[in-house]
DNA sequence: TTTGTGTGTTTGAACGTTCAAAACACCGAA
DNA sequence: TTCGGTGTTTTGAACGTTCAAACACACAAA
């Protein structure tokens, strides 16, 4: 039988032994600690070196206790589709903890318990428990019940994805019509002028947008464009995760039709691979001398494809940075935010649409749209443009 | 200027207005929720009412500071190479948030700071700010500077990967040679004589397992195998994440050779990718009737793929299971791991090694391997043997 | 009746910090 | 000399919970 917990205090000093250290009282070392400004330069020496010393930490549960402020803030993990799951959750997290981190603040995951897996639920533990100081979303969709449970609650929150003109607008998300709109430009500067586009799961806002986007600036480029699956279409859901089947299905009909496109965009890399599929089955090459292709993400994928595959880079660490600033701005000032924030993506361009060899350089590009910058693996990036939109 | 923030405490009702409802003690409303075998019935459930009609939900922080107990799991984000991030850090730790769920406990989130990115530094922080019970640390090295670290401090925590023979033996891990070996026979069930592996990075010690897994199988059976890249050449780096081109290259050349494989194992599913891409560079097909495939991990990728990829699907919530329990088992008990937990995994067969239609039943399947049993896409899965190794 | 024994409940104290207010030291002006 | 003012430091209380010990009571044994 084990000798139980016994949790020793490992070396963890408190602020009454600092201030013992010090010479001074409990309450100068917290000053030191928080508000430096209050304390006389000399005594705040003093005190900095004890707690140098004694490598002393406050703890954080009485620090909270007594302050209210948890510094923490919960990341409410989507429940996605195992077959199917964002593939940036992991990239964005990262983000997402460095820029909490820079303000102090500690991320806590969460998740609806599963099987029931009612968000609602996980979420008003996690308040009722005051173990965040406020909450961020992702994946959010138009009319989300997620949003209208927080805003419900009145805790501090922000999504990661447009909320609808009803709710608060306490979001940051990507140009999503901009992105495909890059994309179109990019392919219509290429030469293309008769292109296809592949989407998947329509009712995705987010995928949704990147097919209005590319539809959009193809008509005011008077470009021919087709986009897949056609709507009302059974295959608006095979072409999902579940089976590539029809969405290669789809793809190779387009291609042997009578206006065959010279150049697919595709929702995001993994639909990408099924434009590459279909053209090969075809007995076409993807690349610049056959069809061109480009992705969505910028994924590890997109470096392993044969040619690489151009993709829309998502910028995550600015998603986090807003995120966490907007979010702070309710928990310390109350400020809430009166409008969404939309960021700008990069069209990282590679083999698939460019050229035959990776790292050359754009040539003579001096037309309509944003001149191209070479980004770091020697590809061609052009960013789409940034607008903060009005709620 | 905004009015400041005056934390209202949203509907937080206290043990205090809980004990008033029921007409108890504060005690007896701790003693209902903690230990409710000590409290009459009859109180119990007048308690129990008053709790669920005013919502309450102990304070946390309050919880914490007095008993100790953090009720936290601290998860050390892995630093990864951006090119090349683990393939399954989303999924791990959803099912890690779901197991620490289970028992109670929440997951934080954290990392070295950037730009430096000191993890023993961000350790420290954590730990002397008593913000977690316990950590859990991933893509663990052999000789880790981790595991020291943790170790000195005396701080509860447990691996995702295993440790060396001279260090604490808290990890869980997958038999990764085991995953090749079952590949390997897998391979050889089907007729297969001449194999190939490609690798990469294999300083890791999981891709060197898997490697000398997938070597020591193929030996035993007497097959003909050969591991790319080579051991000593400079092919070792490049067929990395950075530019998948040699690895293409050192492939072709293998199916050029005299000894052409008609089957390969990859280390991963993006590498399996370059496998694809060379057999098809030599104008051979990928699949039962040309070179069969597999890879590693079973990411969404596998089923995107024509034909889709056979593949070794890790039990990525046996996995946070067991590291929840074992950890959980020092928080409280005190009880030490004395060996590491070393896991199956489980190969999901699909279109790339087994048959052209996906969904296929194995045929008469009396082999010397594990018999095969049907996985949920109708795959076919063979597990490998599950093993407690001894520390 | 007294004494013990166990069960269920209550009371006082403590966890480590920050808030709020009071105390102190010092300065220059009245 | 007193007074107010300012800057710095200290003191008492509080945050909401659980620990440790005390208490009340019923019942059995002495």
């Amino acid at each position: 039988m084990p000798e139980g917990p016994q949790r020793p205090r490992r070396g963890a000093s408190t602020i009454e032994e600092v201030a013992r250290a010090a010479g001074v009282s409990r309450q100068t070392v917290s000053n030191a600690l928080n508000a430096p400004q209050r304390v006389r330069p000399e005594t705040l020496d003093r005190v900095t070196a004890a707690i140098r010393e004694l490598g002393y930490q406050p703890d954080q549960s009485a620090r909270s206790l007594r302050s209210g402020a948890r510094r923490t803030l919960g990341y409410l993990a989507p429940v996605d589709d195992p077959l199917d799951p964002n593939p940036l959750m992991a990239g964005f997290l990262e983000a997402l903890v460095d820029a909490a981190g820079a303000e102090g603040q500690r991320v806590l995951l969460f998740r609806p318990a599963p099987p029931a897996g009612d968000p609602a639920a996980a979420i008003d533990e996690l308040v009722a428990a005051r173990q965040v100081d406020g909450l961020v979303l992702a994946d959010v969709l138009a009319e989300d019940a997620r949003i209208a449970h927080v805003a419900r609650l009145g805790v501090p929150f922000v999504s990661f994805g447009r909320t609808g003109p009803g709710q608060p607008q306490h979001w940051v998300d990507i140009a999503n019509d901009a992105a495909t709109a890059a994309v179109v430009r990019h392919l219509a500067e290429l030469g293309h002028r008769r292109i296809g586009y592949l989407g998947a799961a329509e009712d995705l806002p987010w995928m949704a947008a990147r097919r209005a986007g590319f539809l959009a600036e193809a008509r005011r480029l008077g470009l021919s464009a087709v986009a897949l699956p056609a709507p009302g279409t059974a295959g608006a859901a095979a072409a999902g995760p579940g089976g590539s089947g029809p969405a290669v299905t789809a793809v190779r009909a387009l291609l042997r039709g009578p206006e065959r496109p010279t150049a697919f965009a595709a929702g995001s890399d993994l639909l990408a691979l099924d434009v590459y599929e279909a053209v090969r089955a075809e007995g076409l090459v993807v690349g610049p001398g056959g069809v061109a292709v480009t992705g969505f993400h910028d994924t590890p994928l997109c470096r392993h494809l044969h040619p690489a595959l151009t993709s829309v880079r998502l910028p995550l660490r600015a998603i986090a940075a807003a995120l966490v600033d907007r979010l702070l701005g309710q928990v310390r000032d109350g400020a809430v935010p009166s409008a969404g924030a939309e960021l700008a993506t990069e069209l990282v361009v590679r083999g698939s649409s460019g050229w035959p060899l990776p790292g050359r350089q754009l040539a003579g590009d001096g037309g309509a749209a944003a001149g191209g910058q070479v980004a770091a693996d020697g590809a061609t990036a052009a960013g789409s443009q940034a607008t903060a939109g009005a709620g």
